[in-house]
DNA sequence: CGACCGGTTGAACTGCATCAAGCTGAGTGG
DNA sequence: CCACTCAGCTTGATGCAGTTCAACCGGTCG
């Protein structure tokens, strides 16, 4: 079984071409409003929490996380973002979070005086942040209110390519596959801080998904969805 | 002690005037824009999730929580909403969480086309959206990493008036007072729902800090802080 | 080959949930 | 005015999911 990054990883792939309206499922893009493009190393860091806040960032493509610390080293994985996404807004001048790339990651960026000028880049700006609101109250409920099960379910479930983390699609799945493959670019400690878990609990939870063969792990980042309608089931969405 | 509303509550007061950038923790109103005014009573639900997003929120005084539900009853909520927040946004037409006043509320109201035609309310809604990401992310440490202490500790931190949740201002405070009213307009139902716990785990650990001194109980929803610091101190952010 | 890093697995512990009473105060009706 | 009720809250006893601690495993790299 190959893997081809573009078709196994939701993570992957360029900004999609559909736009809707600024509350739909809109990905907009900084890219012709003359951004600068920047690449990133798997694991480089864009920006430090508490650092001052210049630019906007989107994410071209790759993997780019959002992190916050404790001071006594917790660590919580806020946003795990996708190709489309914008990030680096401070309220106060200051990053709230780090962000990291989690691949090599192709990044436009734009000067915030850009942006304060821009009405249209703000429209984009709303439209992005719009969903990535919903993200952020689906993880709440994740992180507030499910088992370590339904947790590491619904992150699988996320990473589904052309999902958008949307559950079921039903029985008669359109791509008539109940199985699919999934690349990981996180270890286990970046998903255990992003699931507000252990990692230890992470790894226990994938082996027993594998024992009820629902997944199977061909290295321990590349995963495949054996029955992806049980794998929802788990969820804690149905 | 009275308890003067406006004075004693984060939550009350009309949305303050001071206005930076975008970035910066301008708190924009729709109110000067031709928005149409409604009154809401306290728990009454303004939409709920699934329900068609047509209009677009901005709460001008009270306060109205956004929670969503699991299909075997669990509930999260998400966020609670200050006076300047903007609510009711879709990411595909549909609201994804259901929104409730926990108090009367005045709540400025426009249709969704308009916001689409308005840069100016564009601008407005992306200020907003980044302070209440950033809450997001904060609440999301909270649900992901703390314990209960440190839950319900940093929980009546956010409602100290003035504050914004911000941590501890310093030894020198310019209120110069290291105690403070509170009124929680809150349920112990929906602080746990609120912070990922249960309704018994929120009361053994209000009535621990009750016996610490840090806080004192005047009536389960007013609460007088005895010592700001010491509780400023279990957050778990210091 | 040995060191090392990320991952897995086991055994014991514990923080919070669950289950089950009891309490308190506001509202109701005799 | 007191008895009753009922909802919201508190407190105690018990259980368990997930953490913690510790050992081990397998692949990779110098």
């Amino acid at each position: 079984m190959a893997y081809v990054e573009h078709t196994t990883n939701a993570h992957y792939g360029k900004i999609p071409a559909v736009t809707k309206g600024l509350m739909g499922n809109r990905r907009a893009s900084f890219g012709e409003l003359g951004a600068r493009s920047a690449n990133y190393k798997a694991h480089d860091v864009v920006y430090y929490e508490g650092d001052e806040a210049k630019r906007l960032y989107q994410l071209v493509s790759g993997t780019v996380m959002l992190f916050k610390l404790l001071p006594d080293g917790r660590r919580q994985v806020v946003e795990v973002l996708r190709p489309g996404d914008i990030f680096g807004l401070a309220h106060a001048d200051e990053h709230d979070c780090t962000a990291e790339t989690l691949t090599d990651a192709e990044v436009h960026e734009v000067e915030m005086r850009q942006v304060e000028a821009s009405p249209e880049m703000q429209y984009q700006l709303a439209s992005c942040l719009t969903n990535q609101m919903k993200v952020l109250h689906e993880h709440a409920v994740l992180l507030g209110r499910k088992s370590a099960i339904e947790r590491v379910a619904s992150f699988l479930m996320y990473l589904i390519p052309d999902r958008g983390g949307v559950g079921c699609i039903g029985p008669d799945l359109s791509r008539s596959e109940d199985s699919c493959d999934l690349q990981l670019h996180m270890t286990r400690q970046e998903i255990a801080d992003y699931l507000g878990l252990t990692i230890e609990t992470v790894s226990r939870v994938v082996s027993d998904l594998k024992r009820r063969g629902v997944i199977r792990i061909d290295r321990s980042d590349k995963i495949h969805l054996n029955r992806i309608c049980s794998l929802c089931q788990m969820t804690g969405i149905h």
